[in-house]
DNA sequence: TAGATTGTTAATCGATTAACAATC
DNA sequence: TAGATTGTTAATCGATTAACAATC
């Protein structure tokens, strides 16, 4: 157990202070101040100080911060070493996407197995994977026991196979199908990933930008 | 101009509310109070009519809210009947989800342009639609005024296509490359998609969850 | 009218920022 | 030692929640 329990606004910036770190670690940077990399990561050196104590002490009065010691902190605290078993269900397009794009070593994660539906995706090749038929996964999960799911089926799909997933002993969902899962149970962890929504905040913004003329002209 | 700054936090709930009052129109339902719609969305009630008056009454007292019109509302709110021109860059395996997996009408969007750099994918239909070399770009930005760009290109390519793609007038990016971008002129709207980072905080859940042995014992 | 539910003000809570003593 | 910068406490700010009068 932790020592108190962290705020989710803290745990979403550690992936960006680790993203950020390791960037400076690439670029040769041996050490940095809260204030330094307050400037670059657009908070306030106060904000990063706050963030950091909630997990320990990592940096040296005077001194700063050594990049590639913090980096490593921020990536135990992650897990990013835990080889979380991850299975991906749903390899449309953006289930193919995912499986390529995503790197997930780096995030703790090795996928070791794709399911699909469809009979002609199913014992199709993709990255070098083998995808298995939906049919199967109970199997799969009796002997692999998979803690993290990744999700990319229609909408309707999503809520009965999470429903499945979870009593095969499925932990967390990465669910990119449109639906909003949620579990009573708040053991079962739940990421619904809704892009359009980000999409979406663009299209108020260019609304409400004072540049604008169709939203002055509506007004 | 809007009455008043509105806080980001309420814009981000936006397109939810939107898409939990289609969902509801879809299934028939006519009115809903705060209440309700609070319980199905796991937000309080108060929050609710908070949110929606920071744009206008949009109720009636003893009766709560027209599903239809109030979604309609929020709809407007959010420009999704703005058909803003839209392009995107980069057609790898995520480019190509994006391009086919989001709706971009429903966000306000038009996508009318694709673009690669590399000359095996330029020519190519994707979607039914052609894709440009981005050679073609700035004629095409001269052309068209697009105002959106989807940034699906490597970490090392993005920044300066931005900026490039600034000056030919874009004024919003959806970014989907690994960069974190950022525009001294605020009139540039940016956001930075970094889906890793959402699987991360999975990752730090699994690991700091008490049921998890891993984590118990590395402690 | 009575009941329900909003719009809105006031109270609370949490997160961010500022300040500064501790210390490398 | 003097300077720099942390860790941490206190102050501020903003966002969420509660309460209630207005009103349909």
């Amino acid at each position: 157990m932790s020592k108190q329990e962290i705020s989710p606004s803290v745990i979403r910036r550690l992936p960006r202070y680790h993203r950020f770190l390791g960037e400076l670690a690439a670029q040769g940077t041996i050490r940095i101040s809260s204030k330094e990399l307050s400037r670059q990561m657009g908070l306030t050196a106060s904000q990063i100080r706050q963030d950091l104590n909630c997990f320990g002490g990592f940096g040296q009065q005077g001194y700063g911060y050594n990049v590639c010691a913090l980096r490593d902190e921020i990536g135990q605290i992650l897990g990013i070493h835990a080889h979380r078993k991850t299975i991906l269900i749903g390899l449309g397009n953006l289930g193919r996407a995912i499986a390529s794009h995503v790197n997930f070593s780096q995030c703790g994660c090795d996928l070791i197995g794709l399911f699909d539906s469809n009979p002609f995706v199913a014992g199709r090749d993709i990255e070098g994977m083998q995808v298995h038929h939906t049919d199967t996964l109970s199997g799969f999960c009796r002997q692999e026991s998979p803690e993290l799911a990744i999700l990319c089926v229609p909408e309707n799909a999503a809520a009965e196979l999470a429903n499945k997933l979870v009593s095969f002993g499925v932990r967390a969902f990465w669910n990119f199908s449109h639906s909003n899962l949620h579990f009573e149970d708040d053991a079962v962890l739940v990421e619904n990933v809704h892009l359009a929504d980000s999409l979406m905040t663009l299209t108020y913004g260019l609304s409400h930008d004072s540049m604008d003329e169709t939203a002055d002209s509506l007004r």
